[in-house]
RNA sequence: GCCGAGGUGGCGGAAUGGUAGACGCGGCGGACUUAAAAUCCGCUUCCCGUGAGGGAGUGUGGGUUCGAGUCCCUCCCUCGGCACCA
């Protein structure tokens, strides 16, 4: 046997076997316990980089870990193809995005296959192709006869460098494109949302999945749920219809402290409002916040701005009369688009009343409230005054009498609001699932019959952007009939949102190949919901959260039985790379292929799960990744240079199978916990040690050879490569990969000496080794003997001795 | 400002309230070699000491405890998210 280790040729061989011989396709089995884990399917952007490695290759480790066990498992892979990206592509290069996406596929796949990872190749799915689309659509249409989907036209956010509106999940910072990075403006257009904000209270419940709080505070945030009052204020204005203007407030026990009142610039009602004195600085105002990009309004700390409008609306509880003032802190899209002034106990509404000297009244005592003028806002609860007869209340205790006194006389009720919006899903790209809708002059907008799906993207579409959807120029594309009244007709040219395909993937991949419907119920019931997801945390508001809506949506179409998509999620940390995350717009992504090729994909593998915990992240580093394939040429030498040794060494085989059975067991609850980097580090343990029993030749060859065997099938899911062709040289029936995970004897792991820690109040003065038996008498009477702790205690006098079983005794001294 | 994750050797990182620094990288010294590579062995937190040994030490300052990297409080810094959302 050669003493160094080839990858090259090994890894190859066995992967060619296990594709031949299909060990990794699975079906389902109702005989053992299923085990759906799924890692994110990749953008194919070109070309697989170590970022991409990070994501799935530990995943794969433990989805071997949980195959060994005895589950049946599910462990799929696919390409979330369509994209602007692609489309990008095709404008520079003039390659047609399918085209560019396929060949894509094709060399991913290939680097995929590299990696040595158990996907089932037979169920993967890529979503730009008509049998996936096909049902993207027939989604689409089922939301929409749910009332689900809808049009709506609506201030949206304008990409104008990707040149299509987007989502406001895909707006990030101070108002950039998730995407390109370019500033998102605003237009004003009718497009295609989904009414996830039906779905919001439930959204916030996280009961019942295993997600990591940081993704849960994110989606907390993001949905936004303010509990309070909507309460009506009084307008008398003889040439106004209206008579009252609602404003949602969460605090109604300040109600008294109400001294002016706020609209929105865009408020509908603002025209009709201003007095004529104020007409032309009233307009000039609302030109003005016209103007203004949303990022710039909504920025903390900036000066507060408004104009008067010259007229007044009646707080019904005190009956007084309060101005009427328009700013652009008060947003068009959240409440009502009105919100009485509070000056007192509203930190922004002080500061505008500072600003235009309006009267601030204290309503709610702040501690040690002396009456006087107040220096700033006091928002936190108190006893309440100059509140007529709630004086004397708290704040809690005013709120809910002041929501009754509203509901009881009809000026307002409790009510909720949220500051998600219903998820924007059109986009005027060409490269995305079309929206199965048509127009017709006589029925209006008409969706496409379930059979006549699917709406197929036509290949031969001029795709440059220009602001408007490609399709649109498509004249074969947009000239159809009208489904209801067979008269002229014109399809939707807008394309969905790519979060619109990635929302249910993971439904499609338990049925491969389905083409009646997205997937088979009862498949869907073996497998669903997904065991374990892994994936990047940047999807936290954008996939994840459209996933979980999705689902619940399916649930209450009838389609699926379960609310959750994935019980378990982890988010690994990101692969950082001079400064940097690796990207290909960063210009620093690492290429797999050479190292692969030189060291393995096994090496590869393993240095990734080594760097830290798999949630951190790390730096990519060469030397790291020379140290893993060292480590694995040890154990390539180690099994290859054999063992010659005695029939029987009780002691030493002992000790040998004891440390085995701790290794077993700390790799098996390492994986359990995705605890990759120190699993590793304690197989590197138990190689240095048996390195050790080689060299000293101290243990029998039969206690040896079982090391080995244990050995290997601890390395299986790590390096399944190598721990195959040694399974195989050291003369084991193929493959490794379908052994169980070994069992551990907690009897047998346990130590049968230990180090007694002795210390002197609290630090160390002396260890010594003894039986793991002992007991607390004899331990103390050793350590109080010891030399160097009488050397502490012959002064002062002992106070107490604390023993702690197998580990130290601590004496205390006066 | 709010929410979340962090802060431990030269570096990545280990440590059920019980020996801080496992494991690896790097470095230093040695073996093998004509030489190098590869491999193997030893050392490697800092300070004092030839040594035995002693002292300090997990961002800061307090607290709880026989004992704190770990628990509690204060503050500082780094990263991620949200933020004029009424």
């Amino acid at each position: 046997m050669a003493l160094r280790y080839i990858p090259r040729e090994v890894e190859k061989k066995w992967q060619e076997k296990w594709a031949a011989d299909r060990i990794y396709e699975v079906t389902e089995d109702k005989s053992r316990p299923k085990f759906y884990a799924l890692t994110m399917f990749p953008y194919p952007s070109g070309a697989l980089h170590i970022g991409h490695w990070y994501a799935m290759a530990p995943s794969d480790v433990h989805a071997r870990f949980k195959r060994m066990q005895g589950f049946n498992v599910l462990h799929p892979m696919g390409f979330d193809a369509f994209g602007l990206p692609a489309e990008n592509a095709a404008i520079s290069r003039g390659i047609h995005p399918y085209k560019w996406t396929m060949g894509n596929v094709e060399n991913m796949r290939q680097q995929l296959r590299s990696m040595g990872t158990i996907y089932d190749w037979s169920r993967e799915m890529v979503s730009c192709l008509p049998d996936y689309y096909h049902w993207t659509e027939w989604f689409f249409l089922k939301l929409y006869h749910a009332g689900l989907a809808y049009r709506a036209k609506a201030p949206v956010n304008w990409c104008p460098r990707c040149q299509t509106v987007l989502a406001n999940e895909q707006v990030i910072g101070e108002g950039y494109c998730e995407r390109c990075g370019a500033q998102v403006t605003k237009k004003e257009l009718e497009q295609w949302f989904l009414r996830i904000t039906k779905y919001a209270d439930e959204l916030l419940d996280f009961s019942g999945i295993v997600w990591p709080e940081r993704i849960q505070a994110m989606q907390t945030n993001w949905i936004g749920r303010s509990e309070g009052a909507e309460l009506s204020f009084g307008l008398e204005h003889e040439d106004v219809a209206e008579k009252e203007i609602r404003a949602f407030t969460t605090r109604p026990d300040t109600i008294f402290g109400v001294t002016f009142f706020l609209l929105s610039p865009e408020h509908p009602l603002v025209s009709q409002l201003t007095a004529p004195a104020q007409r032309a600085e009233v307009e000039e105002y609302v030109d003005w916040c016209r103007r203004q990009a949303d990022y710039e309004r909504t920025a903390v700390g900036r000066e507060k701005t408004g104009v008067f409008l010259g007229s007044y609306v009646v707080n019904r509880l005190n009956g007084e009369k309060v101005p009427i003032w328009i700013t652009d802190y008060v947003l068009p899209s959240y409440g009502t688009g009105a919100v009485m002034g509070v000056p007192a106990h509203d930190e922004r509404d002080f500061e505008f009343a500072r600003k235009f000297n309006i009267d601030i009244r204290t309503v709610i005592a702040p501690p040690d409230w002396s009456g006087g003028e107040p220096t700033e806002a006091w928002s936190g609860q108190g006893m309440m005054v100059n509140s007529g007869e709630f004086n004397g209340l708290s704040s809690e205790r005013g709120y809910e009498a002041i929501c009754d006194l509203l509901e009881d006389k009809g000026w307002g009720k409790r009510t909720v609001t949220y500051r998600i919006r219903d998820w924007l899903i059109s986009r005027q790209r060409y490269w995305g699932a079309p929206i199965p809708m048509v127009y017709c002059d006589r029925c209006g907008v008409v969706p496409v019959p379930e059979e006549d799906l699917p709406v197929l993207l036509p290949p031969d579409a001029e795709f440059k952007p220009t602001g408007e959807s490609p399709l649109k120029y498509c004249e074969p594309f947009v000239n159809t009939t009208c489904p209801k009244c067979g008269g002229p007709g014109r399809r939707e040219t807008d394309t969905m949102d790519t979060f619109m395909c990635s929302n249910w993937y993971f439904l499609r991949y338990t049925s491969p190949g389905e083409d009646s419907a997205p997937f088979d119920d009862h498949k869907i019931a073996y497998w669903m919901p997904v065991d374990l997801y892994t994936g990047g945390a940047e999807h936290a508001v954008l996939h994840l959260l459209y996933s979980r809506f999705f689902t619940k949506a399916l649930r209450d179409l009838g389609l699926i039985d379960f609310g959750e998509p994935f019980t378990r999620l982890f988010n690994q940390g990101i692969i950082v790379y001079r400064g940097g995350k690796m990207s290909k717009s960063k210009g620093n992504v690492v290429a797999p292929d050479e190292y692969v090729r030189e060291l393995g994909a096994d090496a590869v593998r393993a240095y990734l799960m080594f760097i830290g915990p798999w949630g951190l992240g790390g730096e990519w580093s060469d030397s790291g990744l020379v140290g893993m394939s060292r480590w694995l040429n040890r154990i390539w030498r180690l099994v290859g240079v054999g063992y010659a040794g005695k029939a029987s060494v009780p002691e030493a085989d002992r000790e040998l199978r004891r440390l085995t059975h701790k290794t077993i067991r700390k790799a098996s609850e390492d994986l359990e916990k995705l605890r990759f980097n120190t699993m590793l580090a304690c197989l590197m343990e138990f190689t240095n040690y048996l390195s050790k029993v080689q060299e000293a030749r101290s243990v029998s060859t039969p206690a040896w050879e079982a090391a080995i065997t244990y050995l290997l099938l601890l390395l299986a899911p790590t390096a399944p490569h190598l721990a195959e062709e040694l399974w195989a040289r050291t003369g084991h029936p193929y493959s490794i990969h379908n052994q169980s995970w070994p069992e551990y004897d907690t009897e047998l792991a346990k130590d049968k000496e230990i180090t007694l820690v002795v210390q002197v109040n609290g630090k160390l003065r002396d260890k010594l080794v003894v039986p793991a038996s002992i007991g607390e008498a004899e331990a103390k009477e050793l350590a109080l003997g010891r030399q160097r702790v009488q050397a502490y205690t012959n002064v002062k006098g002992i106070t107490k001795v604390i023993y702690v079983p197998e580990r130290l005794v601590n004496v205390v001294t006066s």
